[in-house]
DNA sequence: GAACTGTACTATGTGTGTTAGTACAGTTGT
DNA sequence: ACAACTGTACTAACACACATAGTACAGTTC
């Protein structure tokens, strides 16, 4: 279900934490799920367990997920809104990518055609 | 003409390097014209000598520039041309960050909104 | 020859990512 | 009660990237 790119030049647990986002906007993971523990993850990928708790601890503090000392760790029923919420702030960053490639010369109805593509692409996968 | 951001978490060889190719797509600096020496940028900028130098042999590598010793650094004729076709090779990161933003409940149209505007703002600052 | 240019090299310090190992408190199921 | 699980906290060590410092050499410009 979760996997890991180690030759990535991108942190484990950054991968981690991105693939764990993925799948509570996808409903793989829905509010309240449990999600793997620690140290089962751990084995799975074959990573330090501290590195799966960092991602882990992130994401509680992001306020994904909620945890319960001894019983596990599950995902937030805000989680989803929260996510949302943190889309919209990166539309400044987005912009910036999109006019870097402006000024580079590509044309902005190619990426308004690239985006419609991507829309249709998700709609049909629903 | 080139500032750099001290407390960035980016690089600040890399700042640089996007720097340049941003003064070159903007024909601030145009074909066979002369960057600044290694010494008095980093003078100028208040860092390493060497820092700025990784930022240069980057950018020779990646055929932006062409040094010539004693004389310096100066800017490559195909440095637009190189330019455009990078940008062309990042459309699939763009496309996934697009793909990202719609997962997360933005709207493709907002996406697209987003792209009119930044491109009028960029044709009406030629 | 002095002053500039790019380039190459070693050494050092700092921060981050990752692994390793240990430990403790709480929950679950038998 | 006990064993096996859960999250959490901590120290130590290693590797790597970024940046700085200093020195050196070859080519150019005036």
């Amino acid at each position: 279900m979760i996997t890991i790119d180690l030759m990535s030049r991108k942190p484990i647990y950054d991968q981690l934490i991105e693939k764990i986002k993925q799948l509570i906007l996808s409903d793989v993971f829905s509010a309240n799920d449990h999600l793997p523990s620690v140290r089962s993850l751990s084995c799975q990928l074959s990573v330090n367990p501290n590195t799966i708790q960092k991602a882990y601890t992130h994401l509680c503090n992001a306020g994904l997920t909620y945890s319960v000392a001894g019983k596990g760790c599950f995902v937030s029923p805000q989680a989803k809104e929260i996510l949302g919420q943190d889309a919209k702030q990166e539309l400044p960053q987005f912009g910036a990518f999109a006019r870097r490639l402006l000024d580079s010369g590509i044309d902005a109805e190619q990426l308004k055609s690239l985006i419609d593509q991507l829309d249709s692409e998700r709609r049909s996968s629903l």
